[in-house]
DNA sequence: TTGTGTGCAAAATCTTTGCACTTCG
DNA sequence: CGAAGTGCAAAGATTTTGCACACAA
């Protein structure tokens, strides 16, 4: 599992600073247990860094998005916000009462991927899949 | 293929009145080989109905998407706007490099679902797919 | 000490809402 | 004719940019 230290030591390795608001905003990112938006994200990173701004949210989120650290939630009717992601292909699986977003790996859509790439001549290159569904706690 | 009547048809037996505008976006949205953004849309739709406001293409929209004939699409940095989809459970494959999008059919994702279902504990009841890849005439 | 990173304020987008007028059925 | 639909203008919401100051390294 993706914890602070990892982010921080890999920040840091990548050349970039470690500050009081950019720890904020991670720690906020790995407690909130679904996704969360740039706002809820700051409201919680202020509890430890109280000045962070709206705008260091979004540029620290643009830079763990970058590193791979953070994935953008989607759903049919927009996009919802922002939540951690292990490094590498994952894909989130999100419950529609709570919120909670689970990470789960090995998606092995190759057989399909190779049918539709042969249907439409497509070569294909990369897929979101997002799956949405109701967590054991809420059933 | 959809196309203009079938849709209109559906409008009108839904209770909802074809005018102009309406008329006018939807053939937008027809013509447009990928993705459009809603004002990308109403510049089209204006070529129909020279009047046509923006809110009402988001209007339009928002029906058409309830009557399923219009879908969003998502990409890993945000949601890129609007394209029609065949009634029902379809997927689109996005060309990334000139944006074609083409819809396809028939995922079957069942016994990917029930093992990532049976490892979460959740009840999974819907997901987003969305492949993204070069196309045939951009290769 | 130095340049990366920050926060504020303001600008630029994007989307929704209120309301009087229009138009489909 | 009457209610559903429209367009404008304005409000809200969200995201980006410019710039002086702060603070990791």
């Amino acid at each position: 599992m993706l914890d602070e230290n990892e982010i921080v030591q890999q920040l840091s390795q990548a050349g970039y600073r470690i500050t009081q608001p950019r720890r904020a905003v991670i720690r906020a990112l790995l407690e909130d247990e679904g996704y969360a938006s740039p706002s809820e994200l700051r409201q919680q990173a202020r509890l430890y860094c109280p000045t962070v701004g709206l705008v260091t949210v979004y540029r620290t989120l643009d830079l763990l998005s970058e590193l791979g650290f953070v994935r953008r939630i989607h759903a049919e009717d927009g996009c919802r916000g922002y939540a951690t992601a292990n490094h590498g292909h994952n894909h989130h699986l999100i419950c529609r009462r709570c919120g909670a977003a689970v990470e789960f790996q090995g998606c092995d859509l190759s057989p399909f991927l190779a049918r539709i790439s042969q249907q439409t001549g497509y070569k294909i290159e990369d897929h979101i899949l997002e799956l949405v569904g109701v967590c054991a706690m809420c059933q």
